[in-house]
DNA sequence: GCCTGGACTATTGTCTACAGTAGCCAGGCA
DNA sequence: TGCCTGGCTACTGTAGACAATAGTCCAGGC
């Protein structure tokens, strides 16, 4: 997808001391892989063959290998010692287990981060809601979903606490794996439209500082606590993760 | 350390269904790394160089990469590229991270878990609490450690929710990181026995099943709150943490 | 007709080798 | 004396090749 740097190219940016290094292949593989299972072209249960992969990426084993090791790590795949690797296979516990730990995750960050110390780190969270904005209204699903990812990644940055931040994105990751096993995940764009809505009447009250009213919202919801759909759910797939869970629930493990 | 297996054997146990297959070359690694980083031998901020390992564990390169691969996801090491990996340095704001994470997951668990459903798990983490005991009989510091490390993952454990039991022991690695910024750390078996003393009473209090008493137990702690030393604090060293803490308070970063 | 054994293929686990980069040190120049 | 520059060394990033294993298919025998 990328050109793969057949050299490396030290480019020096418009600022003098930031200068942008080509990513390790290490990096782009596991980005590229991350995007073929977020994006459903490699579904839970698919055999991840690493042959297959350095021919489609134009790698060689050892950068792939480290890469699958990292994702092994954010629980994307899951490996099997002498059989090779496989998408993470996904059942209900394993849904309950992500939602639950991704919403007390959120609740954690809320308590450490509100009301906003830093303003520098409000104004990245307004950014990256703008360019969800932007890829809501030009309707493409796959730039929405990172922008949606990055701006929640940035909320909970909110609290200036990294190793919260790196386990949320984990918890992030593996729920976007979970949206992938229904097929009738994509939203149209006045879906995006609306969710970009919902997301900055959230950024509105995480302005206003009142950490109360937001956990109040939180866990106002009942039922539904771990399904929270007002300031995390990503893309307005709440419905369908519940149609999912439901679904689930009656049938298939 | 152990002998590279030259070739692959098939164990099999005493029972025909456990198969013991010698692990990868990348786990062994990966597990001394990590032996090596906890005991003390590599300090945080020390060059982590893969020639030196590859040499000192006997293995070749790309093994030790992908385990590097695993502990950097870990947080115990920080790679810089193209500059090699560091044992990963700690600030005070790392220690005040790794103790407010970790106390919130066992929050999560103590919610989750308590009354114990499954008598089982319940069982193993009597199991491990006996093996507490030996090592603190024997007065061996190391096994202690690791034994104390997996009693804790076993309480988390009751929860029955993997990912919670998998960020845990990520940050509970993290806090025996941190111990060993304090070469003092070092307790006697008079302290070894009284903790795992405390040990037992945690366990006690779980076999009870009141879950708001301990819920009453971790937030009774006022100031201590992240540095709760009753439940989970790993080798009674808690009070080496706080002095340290109090010393980056007043000094270095 | 079914089961068992063996060879084959696909794939993983590991190693060695090479290309390229960062840091260091000596030497030259201002 | 101080700074810069060139080359050297140590190290990382990546590639390709070999060794070993697991699964599969087919032939032969019971």
């Amino acid at each position: 997808m990328t050109d793969p740097p057949v050299a490396y190219r030290h480019q020096v940016g418009a600022q003098e001391s930031q200068i942008v290094l080509p990513p390790s292949l290490v990096d782009v593989a596991a980005g590229q892989l991350r995007r073929m299972i977020i994006g459903g072209h490699l579904l839970p249960g698919d055999r991840v063959v690493e042959n297959r992969l350095t021919q489609q990426l134009g790698i060689s084993r050892p950068p792939l290998r480290e890469a699958l090791r990292v994702l092994e790590r954010e629980g994307l795949v899951r490996a099997l010692p002498r059989k090779g690797a496989i998408v993470t296979p996904l059942t209900l516990h394993d849904v309950y287990e992500i939602f639950t730990l991704r919403h007390e995750l959120e609740l954690l960050a809320v308590r450490l981060g509100i009301p906003v110390r830093d303003p520098e780190r409000l104004d990245r969270c307004r950014a990256r809601l703008e360019l969800m904005a932007e890829a809501a209204r030009s309707g493409d699903q796959a730039a929405f979903t990172e922008c949606s990812f990055e701006f929640h990644a940035a909320v909970i940055g909110l609290s200036g606490h990294q190793r919260l931040e790196a386990a949320y994105r984990t918890m992030q990751l593996q729920m976007l794996l979970c949206m992938t096993l229904n097929h009738r995940a994509r939203a149209d764009q006045e879906n995006l439209v609306q969710n970009v809505g919902r997301h900055r009447r959230l950024l509105g009250l995480i302005e206003g500082g009142d950490r109360d009213l937001i956990l109040q919202e939180l866990a106002h919801h009942g039922d539904r606590t771990f399904l929270d759909d007002i300031e995390s759910t990503l893309d307005g797939h709440t419905d369908v993760a519940l149609a999912w869970l439901e679904r689930a629930r009656k049938g298939e493990d």
